[in-house]
DNA sequence: GTAATATGTTAGAGTAATCTAACAAATGTT
DNA sequence: AACATTTGTTAGATTACTCTAACATATTAC
């Protein structure tokens, strides 16, 4: 088993990783807030583990099994900000910290019952994926609606997860997937979006549903 | 902060404690399974922090500054093991490993969250005490209605917690707090009981329903 | 292309928690 | 009371993770 310092160097690695999934040392320092020797010493073992590709003056790059340590570490964080937040009541705000501590908890019986009781969310309502048991991603492309511009037109591709409440608000909007949409506004304040789409010249969208409606734009 | 480490040696102490609160090193050594010369280098380091009366070759005493920390800790053990099987579904028997991990978790919001849920349970099923947020435990002498013999006449004095269907379902059975009622057997395979009372010579209740009923022999 | 800056590495040390080996004190047995 | 056993303590070493100081390599600026 990953130690909890081991987990964080390789979640940190994960969510680092440019388009090559490259990082060096001291962005890693940087990140973890500890100093450049510790990392670098740090990488030396993960290296020795083999959870790392490293060569001297190069930079970084998980290894097929350290990416999926990586992937498996995200899997536990973000099942757990969504629980908190959809089955506990808490505020997006709230739930970093305790996510930050529980993603740590060695359980897979834990958290394949939190994503049950959640019915298998794919998105957290960042738009982000939620890695498999395997830790294997569905590449996606799609952006929530609250991190679109004004003037964008999209269609909505997927739900990062769906309660009857959900679909059921989304129905008495005539909101389906599939549904193409223009962006007429965004307010700073409450991250509320206005958007246009068939019937509905006018519509209020709050934060909560916007990150729920992952879109494409076209 | 105390560290994982020290919230499990006092956790110890704190269970371990006789009726006088007193404990041995050779017991906490091997209640923790750690050698005996590292728990006396830990015992001399919660000395040092306050934690714990310690002289040379005499039993061990947590402090009331110690004592509160245990509790703490037992809070968030008894709280979590309470929510994983309330709220998540899980059976008695598959949450204690996940507990003994959740409850080094650092974050009062969350264990009050739990509780708030559960509508403050203030026994667990097995009829011990949930110390409260400031460490204090309702000393009580009651057991659980599982935990008598055939035979025992009992009156029942608390519920461990209530939830509206509990209550209903004790409703139904003409169950109200006071009520006396005599044990007239036990069920060792799925650990059921059979009572008396009233107009009632013959009530079974469930493992599940026996573990809620807390009361006092008379 | 040299100098300045940023990034990476090595060496050496500290802390928390653990261990084994050896010895000392207390307790139990006959 | 003497011996055996259990319990407690000390000394010294180990592992994982961290640090600072000093130095080496790579990158950027002019």
């Amino acid at each position: 088993m990953a130690s909890q310092t081991v987990e964080n160097y390789l979640k940190a690695l994960y969510n680092l990783g440019d388009d090559k999934g490259e990082v060096n040392i001291s962005e890693l320092s940087a990140h973890l807030g500890v100093s450049k020797p510790t990392a670098h010493s740090m990488v030396k073992n993960l290296f020795d583990e083999g959870l790392v590709h490293y060569q001297k003056y190069k930079p970084l790059k998980l290894t097929d099994k350290g990416e999926k340590v990586g992937a498996l570490v995200i899997r536990k964080h973000r099942l757990t900000e969504m629980y908190l937040v959809d089955k506990m009541g808490f505020g997006w705000d709230e739930v970093h910290d305790i996510a930050e501590q529980i993603e740590h908890i060695n359980s897979p019986l834990f958290f394949d019952r939190m994503d049950e009781l959640m019915d298998f969310p794919q998105f957290d309502p960042h738009g982000s994926p939620i890695p498999d048991k395997d830790g294997n991603v569905i590449k996606n492309e799609y952006l929530a609606l609250n991190q679109c511009q004004v003037g964008d037109v999209v269609q909505l591709k997927t739900l990062s997860h769906s309660s009857k409440d959900f679909l059921n608000f989304l129905d008495k909007h005539d909101i389906s997937l599939g549904q193409i949409m223009e962006i007429i506004s965004v307010e700073v304040f409450d991250k509320s979006v206005i958007v246009s789409y068939d019937k509905h010249p006018n519509e209020l969208l709050s934060q909560k549903v916007c990150e729920r409606l992952l879109v494409l734009k076209i």
